[in-house]
DNA sequence: CTATAAATGTCGGAG
DNA sequence: CTCCGACGTTTATAG
């Protein structure tokens, strides 16, 4: 087997399975890991099944080159269409939770605007402090450094047109490095216990 | 179908693909998308096989719930050891082969060390140029702003060691964002070709 | 085991 | 279509 696109790479024979899905994709899995398989080509891609060999081909110019030397087993089912996942606790869903409960993340603030726009990418959350200063809030579900130097990056550009103004990481958790630098840039970070933040957010309706 | 650990996420009822490798992990495929699973538990982890009802479990407390109405099929095969996948042409190859050919990154470049070590990690290389000064360089397939961030936190760290250093940011391709950040950081991007570097390395012996 | 960087990352959304 | 950021990222590797 031997795939040839953003690299190249060969597999030497042996027993594996093979996956033709209705998209016309193709995947190659050993007997470990769930996740990945060995090669694989995702559509839209095209297969030409010759007697031995599947050349499966995209229109990158990726190819993907399979030698048949024997079917231990061939197995086919129409699954039919497949309906949705659904998800729940992503950032998006934290970012709604932490709109409306902005004062977690510091005594009095309050929010100017979710999904702040700049040149070089939204802000998640706009908010003022209680003496009436702009803060940039980032949230991440897993703060890493990546999300230091994003917010950095937000803070340098919104001050050229807000003035000063103060950051503010918030997460489920850090890593050390994150704090580290963000504790050095003047950042902020703000623990936030989504399932907290969920538990208040159902009980509201009953305060009203 | 359920998932509860880092998220929580629902599957309705559907005719679907489940896979039970040889190292316990389960995946869950849909009739589309070669390479991600719907849902998925990596090894290590423990299936409890009951009668309707699987349940996967590991260590860090996830969990996925499977409700098996009805087998359509059952196939099982001893898929044996794995050979290794080979692959060719990922960063490592292309670090070797700049090594080897650093003129390509600058006039006058000559490489000092390969995996030049700081205390927050390896410095690709590290070349002098025509005048003898220092240059740290960074390698990627693709250079996105994560690797201008990773650059500039070495050329900080390494300054305070070997005094003023210049940085090259080398790639097969660059993300607008790279090159803007780059410049603003006098950071140096130097576009290179993979098949070229190695076409001079492959003809290079037969010179000797 | 933790932390860090690479990946044929994939996937989805906005412009 | 490209660009950009999230992802149950996963995976490998070094300390």
């Amino acid at each position: 087997m031997d795939y040839v696109g953003r690299l190249t790479a060969h597999l030497p024979e042996a027993v594996r399975l093979l996956l033709v899905k209705a998209d016309g994709s193709l995947s190659i899995h050993a007997d470990d890991r769930a996740y990945k398989p060995l090669m694989w080509m995702s559509p839209p891609c095209t297969t030409r099944f010759g007697d031995e060999v599947w050349t499966v081909t995209n229109k990158g110019g990726e190819e993907l080159v399979v030698t048949v030397h024997e079917i231990l087993s061939d197995v086919s089912h129409d699954l039919g269409s497949d309906p949705g996942l659904v998800k729940d606790g992503v950032e998006k869903q934290l970012q709604e939770l932490l709109a409306d409960q902005c004062h977690v993340l510091g005594e009095g603030f309050t929010l100017v605007q979710r999904e702040y726009f700049t040149d070089i990418g939204p802000v998640d959350l706009l908010c003022k402090d209680a003496g009436g200063a702009h803060v940039l809030v980032e949230i991440k579900r897993h703060a890493e450094i990546d999300s230091v130097e994003q917010l950095t990056r937000y803070l340098q550009r919104v001050s050229t047109v807000l003035g000063d103004v103060q950051g503010v990481l918030a997460a489920q958790s850090f890593k050390p490095q994150a704090k580290v630098l963000a504790a050095d840039r003047g950042i902020t970070c703000v623990l936030v216990d989504y399932d907290a933040l969920r538990g208040l957010e159902s009980n509201r309706p009953t305060l009203f």
